[in-house]
DNA sequence: AATATAAATTGATATAAGTCAAAGCTTTTA
DNA sequence: TAAAAGCTTTGACTTATATCAATTTATATT
């Protein structure tokens, strides 16, 4: 995905917008680990993801990363900032290589956003960010760790498999040492059992369920 | 406000679509602490706050109220669970009495948000919920209950004296004990002064500001 | 003004989760 | 395969904030 117009956002622009657009903006790529924007940087570009797995997060005074969501192809980020001209409320690392087209907003004509079916998108795509953010304050704000856990067993289990204690950990904002001490609280009441290559075996999604339903 | 037509948001539209518009939607009166839509319950319904003061809240498994946010007029609310077809994440009171548009959402064309205008006054809405998403997980995600009193000290000086320390500590979701102990200390370190009438004087806003920022 | 009701304060205690440190496992590297 | 590095587990301790209860102070009502 090298071109503007292999973007769904942007499928649907006249040859006119598109070349605008290509004017305006540029890819480029990232390697694993490197940070596209800081918390609390200035507004101005923003950014569609192409490739890779970009985490979102915040810092908290101590210095800890608060995990907020990480983003898969194909999506906007970054909009708040622009479409609010505000900093950025998070950074953004990449965890893998990636890329990503980077759109300066300031030039970015205000008609363009008349086109209806990029309306239609940047809709779809507000939408879809007003969700995530909803389910972040669901499980920031109303889940105990355990519930946070027990969700993400039922609804991630797959993900054992591939990620380590400390990254499941990271991901539920919660310290290993407590992910470890509630799944061995789950192993011992026949919830779970977790199997020789980090396979997770959920005994009783039931009781598992209603611990964060 | 008793027009559909009078409600920014629907101003630019066509006769024929105000007209369509009407006939699905329709005004609904409201009383102090009535519930326009409970978190969990079906989508279906977009509303629009035209009076009144609708506040927003979740409800922990304790049964406590998680406050959110609290919408003036005007504004959508509930296009989330409309657009993504999904149950409401959170519980919508009116705390004054209050009016509201109801549209029946399955009824509302789809052409209807083609119209450029509307789309961008969709757009300016759902931006600006983002930001209020955006700064509850700041709130609650990164704040210490010291540094949300400090923060509101600063931002919100002129509510300490329309409201009682209940009311900001639920604003807040820290308890009445936990706020009265942070403003003794603030107090004792002479951050401010809180003057006979519930008015808050702030002696060093440089201190209390570093404290959240 | 006297009383009743509501709100704020204070102290004691409880609780969930974080921190620190050591020991035991895995995985990677050489 | 041995050593090193990186995870995970476990125990002891700390911390921030909630909870519960009693008291004091404000506000509202008669």
């Amino acid at each position: 995905m090298d071109r503007v117009k292999d973007i769904p956002l942007f499928s649907n622009l006249s040859d006119i917008n598109l070349k605008a657009l290509e004017k305006i903006s540029r890819f480029k790529t990232y390697s694993c680990d490197e940070i596209v924007f800081y918390e609390g940087d200035g507004p101005g570009t923003l950014y569609v993801l192409t490739e890779g797995v970009l985490r979102l997060y915040k810092t908290d005074p101590k210095g800890n990363e608060v995990y907020i969501h990480q983003f898969t192809p194909i999506g906007l980020v970054g909009e708040l900032a622009c479409f609010e001209n505000m900093n950025y409320p998070a950074t953004a690392r990449f965890i893998t290589s990636g890329k990503i087209l980077k759109i300066d907003f300031k030039k970015l004509e205000i008609d363009f956003f008349k086109n209806p079916d990029v309306c239609m998108e940047i809709i779809k795509s507000l939408t879809k960010k007003i969700k995530i953010l909803s389910n972040v304050i669901h499980k920031e704000t109303i889940l105990t760790s355990e519930a946070k856990v027990a969700k993400f067993i039922i609804e991630n289990s797959e993900l054992f498999e591939t990620l380590k204690n400390t990254q499941i950990a990271s991901i539920l904002n919660i310290t290993p040492e407590t992910l470890s001490r509630t799944l061995t609280r789950f192993k011992k009441s026949n919830y779970i059992i977790i199997e020789k290559n980090h396979r997770i075996n959920t005994l009783d999604p039931i009781t598992l369920t209603s611990i964060f339903k």
